[in-house]
DNA sequence: TATAGTGTAATAGTAAAATATAACACTAGG
DNA sequence: CCTAGTGTTATATTTTACTATTACACTATA
């Protein structure tokens, strides 16, 4: 996994799992890689990837069960708003960067058209 | 000034009086506060603000004249390369982060409205 | 009962960031 | 020439993050 040098590690884990989670690639219920495989998979410590499960455990995203695993909660609407919130906290920041940059709001949603448009083309 | 305790303090002193040049806050050719000016105005240390300093002067976009000042550069392409590069790194990161949790291109661009509006009736 | 695998925590060391403090070099103006 | 203000750097300390290593507690299975 490719870290950010700008952001903690054990902060672009939590938002990777919780990544998938939304996605679905971790299904409600669904049994997480063990702490010592996921320090494998994302090459970090398995303490840096401990952190990010209990902030996850203290968001009651995932359940721990020591000796069998880590769970995903069952409650899907805890994953809907997780998904709420990250979706609004991303759009937030994009508004407010691009906002203080002086764009107007016409020119935000044009630039976004338009990146999207030019992603689509470089494909 | 509000820090985001997950980003060093220097990136985002630099990130902020970059947007005070894109925003014309901060014109060509203007001097910039002191540097102690600055770690009183924002609430950081002196070294933490010349960090920050140092790399805007390494990037080019301010020159440093000791004894005098720091000051914007008078290259107004410098300033306009700056907001494109500053407006296509949020568009990708706004994109990548709501493309990884499966929003489509369509959902994208509505939800952004969507946000928009919002915050227009909120006001 | 023992083993392998699980989560959790402790200790020690390293690195980066931030702070506090001090000092040096340059500049402009009185 | 002196002073105040400027940028820049050094040193030391503290804090936070990360790593390496080890060990403990729990669980399931053979």
């Amino acid at each position: 996994m490719n870290f950010d040098d700008k952001v903690p590690i054990y902060y672009q884990i939590e938002n990777h799992l919780y990544h998938e989670m939304i996605a679905g690639t971790l299904k409600p219920g669904e049994k997480l890689p063990s702490v010592r495989q996921l320090a494998v998979d994302v090459t970090a410590n398995v303490n840096t990837v401990q952190r990010a499960l209990s902030e996850m455990i203290a968001a009651g995203i995932i359940e721990s069960k020591r000796g069998r695993g880590n769970f995903v909660t069952m409650e899907v609407e805890k994953i809907e708003q997780l998904k709420v919130k990250l979706v609004t906290a991303q759009l937030a920041q994009v508004y407010d960067q691009l906002h203080a940059l002086n764009l107007s709001d016409e020119e935000i949603m044009t630039s976004l058209q338009h990146y999207i448009q030019q992603r689509g083309q470089s494909k």
